[in-house]
DNA sequence: ATCAATCATCGTAATATTGCGATATAACAA
DNA sequence: TTGTTATATCGCAATATTACGATGATTGAT
């Protein structure tokens, strides 16, 4: 069905997955970390930075957007892209602490 | 397309992207929790710890399987699944890399 | 040999994602 | 106003993902 079936799980559960599908793509990975590279606001350079056409930057950018991670600043024609410094941490805490589950609690059978 | 341009991208990125996607899905997020949870092995009991049916359960452990993420191992009639110690904690490193990049190398323009 | 239990695979329907050409929108310049 | 530049949105085609019923495969029990 393509459809995740979110009401059986747990709210954690299901924004761990939420953030993680921002980074399931090797383009918004590119894009944020070039976000953090980069000392300035990142305007327009995606595109070259990045091989894919315009929309379809525009498109990850908006989902990074709506997910909370990055924030828009239109600047004159351009518009200025950088990192939710609050939202990033906050999403930083809840993957790192999924990522960090304790490997000696859990048996190895295999 | 529905398909990723991954050559145009790095490893690293590529491969940052491809262990999102273990991640982007909230029951292989509630299955993983529940294998570093247990202190032996899950055998079947999978099925009915989260409310989705038998094959997809099992197609989900195949997508984990795949990625290393995960060990099997047939005992009996049933088989016994566990967390890949060393593999995990490669795929932390580099998770953990892309998550702490430094926030104050950043501007904020927004 | 037959049966029950457990898990994997196949096939399929419904939905989501990716990518981009075409076009719209907005800001500025002359 | 007209043109230019930068970004967003629309619409679509190709592919991927999710879920599960039906079925197959394997093991152990009787």
């Amino acid at each position: 069905m393509g459809l995740a079936k979110t009401e059986i799980f747990s709210d954690s559960q299901n924004a761990i997955a939420k953030f993680a599908k921002a980074f399931a793509h090797p383009a918004r990975v590119s894009i944020l970390q070039h976000l953090f590279k980069i000392d300035s606001c990142v305007c327009g350079d995606l595109v070259n930075e990045i091989g894919l056409a315009q929309p379809t930057i525009s498109q990850h950018l908006k989902e990074l957007k709506h997910l909370g991670l990055i924030k828009g600043n239109v600047e004159g024609t351009s518009v200025c892209y950088c990192i939710d410094k609050e939202n990033w941490t906050e999403m930083k805490k809840l993957m790192t602490n999924f990522l960090d589950q304790d490997l000696s609690n859990s048996a190895d059978c295999c």
